[in-house]
DNA sequence: TCTGGGGTCCTAGGACCC
DNA sequence: TCTGGGGTCCTAGGACCC
């Protein structure tokens, strides 16, 4: 019998704000895109429960978060600040665990199959990981723990802010059937909509569905969510391996038909990747470009070369020429992208 | 209402090889 | 005129996650 935990850090951007500046605290605090007094093109990345209390979601479009709370306080995501406030967070919990995964920058599995006798235990040392973090970090995380990693994933976000959710074995079919098919991971809006036409809404409902029939409609997805449904989950807590792919991408601020400043834009994409390229010791075998359309038609292009490098002009027109393919639909364009895979080590 | 930017994983068809 | 079976690589697209 395996015992998982799963550490999830509540709010977390708007969380590091508000520790980093005291005088928020109990605003209504929005990590995204510039509003723009509401004209803004972007999404909400994080919000605090303050501005949650407005409406206001990740991955909202920051100008109906804005209509949703004008009075909020908007901030430019900080990445290095919540790089550095995770890596402390990050080594408080690796130091609890028989082996460790971090599933993000806000939160992590642990594996604790030999560092704890029962759910008791574990319940113990999840309390005191909460409070160690709190202290050290002053930071507020949520934790599941449960036979798999499945299972605490949905637990750590039961009872959120600072909640713990035990899920023993037996109580598994109970805690899940009434909760929403969305609630499983893997399962986003696209999923969603599926299982709902299909008339299933709940996860007890999804556990008694025929597989066949999810396979119909789902094709493979469908019988590895019926699995999920039954609280199966067999993947393992694993060391997280190396990086397989680095890009960037931009949206202009209006959608523009001019291939000068989209070519421009390209070559700086290139400069960026090439050196975090440098910076990481890596050669890359693979380029692909996207774009990105008025009206969101979304399009990539790709190229594999037969050698490994990491040379900026092999980049740049590499992504010259495969952006240069879709610039010749003279249709106006809202984002391109570059993204070097195939990575090897320098 | 209008949808970012960083990624990962999966699928599916075609090329190519044995 | 009809033509396997398996494996791997490449490309494009899609869904999802934070």
């Amino acid at each position: 019998m395996r015992t998982i935990m799963h550490v999830d850090l509540d709010a977390f951007y708007p969380s590091v704000e508000v520790r980093e500046r005291p005088e928020l605290k109990g605003k209504p605090v929005i990590v995204g895109a510039d509003p723009k007094e509401g004209r803004g093109r972007g999404v909400v990345n994080s919000a605090s429960y303050e501005a949650r209390s407005f409406g206001i979601r990740s991955a909202m479009p920051i100008s109906r978060a804005w209509r949703l709370c004008p009075q909020g306080v908007y901030l430019r995501p900080d990445h290095e600040l919540y790089q550095r406030a995770s890596n402390n967070v990050m080594r408080i919990l690796r130091s609890h665990a028989d082996r460790f995964e971090q599933g993000g920058i806000d939160e992590a599995y642990l594996d604790l199959s030999t560092r704890v006798q029962d759910l008791h235990q574990a319940a113990g040392l999840a309390r005191r990981i909460m409070e160690e973090v709190l202290e050290r970090e002053a930071l507020s995380c949520s934790i599941g723990v449960a036979p798999n990693k499945m299972l605490a994933k949905i637990g750590s976000d039961f009872k959120k802010p600072y909640g713990l959710t035990i899920i023993s074995e037996k109580e598994v079919s109970e805690f899940l059937s009434p909760l929403e098919v969305r609630k499983i991971p893997g399962v986003g809006p696209r999923t969603e909509e599926i299982l709902h036409d299909l008339g299933i809404r709940s996860i007890g409902q999804l556990a008694g569905t025929d597989p066949d029939h999810l396979a119909r409609h789902l094709g493979s997805l469908g019988r590895r969510l019926h699995q999920r449904a039954q609280g199966i989950d067999p993947s393992e807590v694993v060391v997280d391996g190396e990086t397989k792919s680095i890009g960037r991408e931009v949206t202009f601020e209006r959608d523009i038909i001019d291939a000068a400043p989209i070519l421009e834009t390209m070559d700086g994409l290139a400069e960026e990747i090439c050196s975090e390229l440098l910076q990481c010791g890596f050669r890359f075998r693979t380029i692909t470009v996207k774009i990105r359309f008025e009206h969101f038609d979304t399009f990539t292009r790709s190229r594999s070369l037969a050698f490994a490098t990491n040379d900026l002009s092999i980049l740049r027109n590499n992504g010259r020429r495969l952006v240069d393919l879709f610039l010749r639909r003279q249709k106006r364009v809202r984002l391109i992208g570059l993204r070097v895979s195939a990575l090897n080590r320098l």
